[in-house]
DNA sequence: CACGCATCTGAACGGCGTCAAGATAATCTT
DNA sequence: AAGATTATCTTGACGCCGTTCAGATGCGTG
């Protein structure tokens, strides 16, 4: 009951629908499977009125329940933000995967996932956050991190697509978080309103992130080579 | 009286203290200057209790005045926050400053600056956040990014004495900007939990943190020269 | 059908940000 | 020096928040 991840429905299929009570939508028993319907009200909430109003409370006014229904589905509110950014990394994942696909050249490739992160954070910028701070406060590591055919994965390759030397195990690990550094400081900053006349004389955001990423040296050639 | 930050004696020199009702520390006569006090407590909070902890209340409470009080110095808790982290930019101005004398190797003053900020950032993480996120969410550009005498001049300074072409403004910028991204990136991802066993490896954090600047390009030495 | 259990509701608690009205004390005017 | 003015602080209140708990509701099993 007090546990945490464990075993709860969380993206269960839950068995079958009762068939019998369906108002308009889709709400099975009691409510129907409420986790999902929770995390999503929550996502839609951050997207249109912002993070301040990301209360539990709003969230379970959007799905039509009582503040106190969450409770049964989420040990607190931190939970289901957890959930909720925990969408949003197998979101950026597949989003690298297809970045990753734009091209053929495997010089390129790092670039193109910098770009296909970037623009994931910068079309979800409430949304990245909330991730990015799940992964920090909790040692929650994104999947991305750790299963290889997420974006981790890609990026490995890219580097040694790149020509790095796969069989040196601390340079690699250093260079993927560095590149993934990197593309979170772009990410981030790159929303800045200051920037915002540079941005339009390179002729667009995306024109500009990718000036800043090749500037970062990773998302660039890089010939590798000792450092001095 | 709405005003915000016209005239009210925020930082002024407060003419004299009346002499007299001096409470053990130095409370001139309402209470002194609470701004300041009130700056000071919430950083003492947020270094102490955390983020979480730092509610306007609990400031007031700090600085042992009533809930109200912190009203009729600042518009509302979020006018406070930017005092707490415009001291903080101040100080992160200084802290470049600092690095930058570290080395007379003007190849190497980059990553001296680098490695300045993201120590701040390291020491001071959650007064980093605020930073950040008051610079992001306000249009406030901290005067780091402002004036030439603070960091940001710094960091031209440097780029120049580096090989970049003073010339070319797009290019300096978009520099500049790009080793602001980086140092961003690594100083908020240098602190997961999960990179420990490689800081560990390294021996220590600082190398860590050099040598992901380091793999970032423009912190190492940078040949210049088109993309590609 | 009756029972058990997961699910949901309603009411309540303390803490929060904020505001309006009143008290207090320093400054200004005369 | 005395009264008026203004800045500063307190008290009390409002609505929203996260969270808890006792009780209602209805599904699934025996």
């Amino acid at each position: 009951m007090s546990e945490t991840g464990s075993a709860p429905p969380r993206t269960a299929p839950k068995k079958a629908v009762p068939a019998a009570m369906e108002g308009a939508c889709g709400r099975p028993y009691h409510h129907g499977d409420l986790s999902r319907a929770l995390v999503a009200a929550g996502r839609r909430i951050l997207e249109s009125e912002g993070p301040a109003a990301l209360s539990l409370r709003a969230v379970a006014r959007e799905a039509g329940v009582s503040p106190a229904a969450p409770y049964h589905h989420f040990k607190d509110k931190g939970e289901l933000l957890d959930a909720v950014a925990e969408e949003g990394w197998s979101e950026l994942g597949m989003a690298i995967a297809q970045g990753r696909a734009r091209t053929d050249n495997p010089k390129l490739a790092m670039t193109e996932i910098g770009v296909a992160y970037v623009s994931f954070a910068r079309r979800n910028p409430a949304l990245y956050r909330l991730m990015y701070h799940a992964a920090c406060d909790r040692e929650m590591m994104p999947d991305l991190a750790k299963t290889a055919d997420s974006g981790w994965g890609h990026v490995a390759q890219a580097l040694i697509e790149a020509g790095a030397d796969p069989s040196d195990e601390r340079e690699m690990q250093l260079a993927q978080i560095a590149a993934w550094c990197n593309a979170h400081g772009v990410a981030e900053m790159a929303g800045f309103k200051e920037f915002e006349p540079l941005k339009i004389a390179m002729g667009g955001e995306e024109a500009f992130v990718r000036a800043l990423l090749s500037h970062v040296g990773i998302f660039a050639r890089r010939p590798k080579g000792p450092l001095e």
